[in-house]
DNA sequence: CTGAAAGCGCTAACAT
DNA sequence: ATGTTAGCGCTTTCAG
């Protein structure tokens, strides 16, 4: 059996009888190629089925078409819909997606960054992890945007967490809630701090307000998992009906679905008994039983962005904080009469 | 501001006063380097911080360490679990998965497929769409495995899914069902028809082992997404109690957790009027309301197998079907009396 | 045990 | 308008 290896700018070259720089040019539309030559240098490519091996021209170039995606968790439903979105747009620009999961780990991610920079990428999209390393590693001409969290010295693109807690914080207190709960991220990522304080600061608003009509709100931290909304919802649920919360907000989805299930375990109906609130809008939110209320992040546009500002025309300038919005489904009602 | 460039094997060799070929002999652990040498060497690397370019290396061997995974859509559970363990697997080998979404769309994946080819990856993982076209342009020369769903010609991976359908029959049948539904997968797909054939034979035989005692399959295509479940839910579940089915199979998680849906905006409930059993096992199954009884399917296992075949001893012999299981969770139960 | 040199596939500067 | 050629960073003979 003999191994055909796949054809070469020379082999191209060979057969249409004109030498590799015209292929070349060929290749690169370059107009200044004589019709006919270029209609005979198609005609071989088609028939040898040549296609320019990426490696050699990102060699040459020293710059490939290659897009790094770094984040913690492809399984993380958010972030499985960023990959998509990402990658269809840079699939549309010719590009490709290097995918490197962190597991929420610095030093793990700081292996993968260096990996990548291996790669010679044409730009990197970053999630970066609590206590991330690879501030100092990232080389100066490497274009790089950070999504979701920031990273101290970069340019962030992402929803106004600030913002999107005070929409989840509004809602809830316009339906009459007065006994609140919310289930934190790790207060060491901003985000959780950002949505946190978004929320408890709209709260205490109200409570200043008026009053003679205080809230009342009760904290706790969690991680931005299912089982994280689960275990940290049963606990503020534990209370007898008087005391326990009417209304719990989440700082992600899943830990609102978690939060879900802790409920339906308890025997507290949502939103009869319990309404509750999440974030980010995952695709998944509306499938829930019930639908799920949540803020929602304009995943498609972050990605846009990140594209434009990695392949487009230039670096982007400060920080980007896009609009949350509020979507409202099934999982939030007014308080129970009692 | 001086643009600093990335630092070579020249650069390495010329500090420590050696040849490149010394520096690539130290980097390739070599052992018949002297070891003052290979200290010496080292030490530049470490000063320098060098690492050694992916593509340099990858264009003088003419294979690169990346792997290519090309899917349907990561945004599906199923195959985002497999690309996190893929991923992790490969990356602790030394290689990088380039991401590519077919969004079921055989041009589309030929286009990926092609540009992949132009990267020379180590290996490539591929979830077919149905209708496939890539079968004739994967070169001899490249280790391929196919997840999932089968591509003539390729060593497939995935589970026996024929023995997952009767896995769901017979738990269906041993609970006393004898109205039935099914909720297919688009028979197009092999997946699909291997899981309904499964568990069409499985209830056949049923209703031969016991003339008296027939039991009524209603089965119904439709695609492999959530809305699908719930719309084809809904046909099956108009019908008044005394004729609608007691259980329904889906062919996956996503159209079970879709005829979750139905089956409360129509008012039945699960288990107790109606039983559920997906298929796949993702983790969402177990995080809805009720758990979600359902096969499972070993899908850190097919990732290894692939990575192993990929990246190990030899090319895989034949297709190889791994054992699904059936989990049983709170989506179950006996008929309703009547 | 180490150095010198060729060459992987490609592009771009230079020459014609 | 087209051909020639150097060289991107690396590995691997082949000499010494």
């Amino acid at each position: 059996m003999e191994i055909v290896l796949s054809p070469t700018v020379k082999d191209v070259a060979r057969e249409a009888r004109v030498s590799v720089g015209t292929v070349s040019r060929v290749l690169a539309r370059n107009e200044t190629v004589n019709p006919g030559i270029r209609q005979r240098v198609e005609e071989v490519i088609a028939r040898l089925g040549y296609r320019p091996s990426s490696l050699g021209r990102s060699l040459r170039l020293n710059k490939s078409d290659i897009i790094g995606l770094i984040i913690p968790d492809i399984t993380n439903p958010f972030f499985a819909e960023l990959a998509k979105h990402l990658e269809t747009l840079a699939s549309a620009a010719g590009y490709s997606v290097l995918l490197a999961n962190t597991h929420d780990d610095p030093k793990a991610e700081c292996k993968q960054v260096q990996s990548l920079l291996c790669r010679v990428p044409a730009g990197i999209v970053i999630a970066p992890v609590s206590g991330s390393l690879v501030g100092g590693i990232l080389p100066d001409g490497l274009v790089s945007v950070t999504i979701d969290r920031p990273l101290t010295g970069h340019s962030l693109v992402a929803v106004d967490n600030f913002e999107g807690g005070r929409l989840a914080a509004s809602h809830l207190l316009e339906l009459g809630h007065r006994r609140i709960g919310y289930i934190s991220g790790p207060t060491t990522t901003d985000v959780s701090i950002q949505r946190l304080n978004g929320f408890r600061g709209r709260v205490e608003e109200a409570s200043s307000d008026r009053a003679q009509d205080l809230v009342q709100l009760t904290v706790l931290e969690g991680n931005f998992d299912y089982k994280s909304g689960e275990a940290i919802g049963r606990k503020l649920l534990q209370g007898n009906v008087g005391r326990r919360p009417t209304a719990i907000a989440t700082a992600n989805d899943q830990q609102a679905i978690g939060l879900l299930r802790a409920s339906r375990d308890l025997g507290i109906r949502v939103p009869e008994d319990l309404s509750i609130v999440g974030f980010d809008d995952i695709p998944l939110a509306s499938l829930v039983l019930p639908r799920l209320t949540t803020v929602r992040q304009p995943i498609e546009e972050i990605a846009e962005i990140a594209i434009r500002a990695l392949l487009g025309s230039g670096p982007i300038v400060g920080p980007i904080a896009l609009r949350p919005a509020l979507v409202e489904r099934d999982s939030t009602a007014p308080p129970p009469a009692c």
